[in-house]
DNA sequence: CTTATAAATGTTATATTATTACATAGTGTT
DNA sequence: AACACTATGTAATAATATAACATTTATAAG
């Protein structure tokens, strides 16, 4: 069998991997230096090292970054494999941050066109409010 | 006559105002540092002076800040005086940023529930692509 | 298999963005 | 005047991110 191309494409890289898990198997947000903290263990010493990786991930959309928060989360819809596409809702108290997957709204944006009909190829949606719990 | 209390409420402080006029002024968003450069000549010589003007200008609405950007744009668009629905276009290329004031844009994402039914207090939309000069 | 190329890594230094802590001054209200 | 609130001034430092350069590893083509 082997690995199919598309696999392929996205193997990652033994750094990327490292963080990759790390971010994949944390319930929050994680910044750049608290995710160097944690793989300094592994043998990952520098910051650049955490950035490129971090920049690589976002790119083939494993996770994406939480602009208001400098922070990573690992993608956890499967729609957006290519980072294009991201929406969020942020808790202002406890600071949870959920991954929006809506048909509905990815629909709508995809296809607005501001008042010089223009379309765009990206965006990155953020909502603020109080989640379920510190309601 | 006087002064109303809606006029009042945002009326600006000196380090406010000087750094708002020049935010205003500008034809492009503008970052904490390049905003404290040009108004050390004012008298404002540290950068938390700067960040506490923009702080308080952020939270009354009359600028913006571009997240994925860090800098700051001026509100141009009466309606989100109170910086809790904002929307922007950003140029990959050239960087100019636009606010966008679509009726149905804001309508659709002030009323917007996720799954489970919550609304938000809040949001910000970055749109990314190719400004018209740029494609 | 070897050569060429691209992608990833390692390392040091530094640039950029933002906040903490503490002291002082102005503004509006009662 | 006394009070509360907002804004200012200043120094130090924390947090976030990139530049520059050397080396190594992975991938694909010949």
């Amino acid at each position: 069998m082997g690995i199919s191309k598309i696999d392929k494409m996205h193997s990652l890289s033994k750094n990327q991997q490292i963080i990759f898990d790390l971010i994949d198997k944390s319930s929050e947000p994680l910044k750049a230096y608290t995710i160097l903290f944690n793989v300094q263990k592994k043998g990952i010493k520098a910051p650049l090292q955490v950035y490129r990786a971090l920049d690589k991930l976002v790119e083939i959309g494993k996770i994406h970054k939480i602009e208001s928060r400098n922070a990573f989360i690992a993608c956890h819809n499967s729609s957006c494999q290519v980072a294009k596409a991201t929406a969020f809702s942020i808790c202002e108290i406890c600071e949870k941050v959920t991954e929006i997957s809506s048909a509905g709204l990815s629909k709508y944006l995809a296809n607005f066109k501001d008042k010089d009909g223009m379309k765009y190829s990206k965006y990155n949606l953020e909502f603020f409010g109080l989640c379920k719990k510190c309601r």
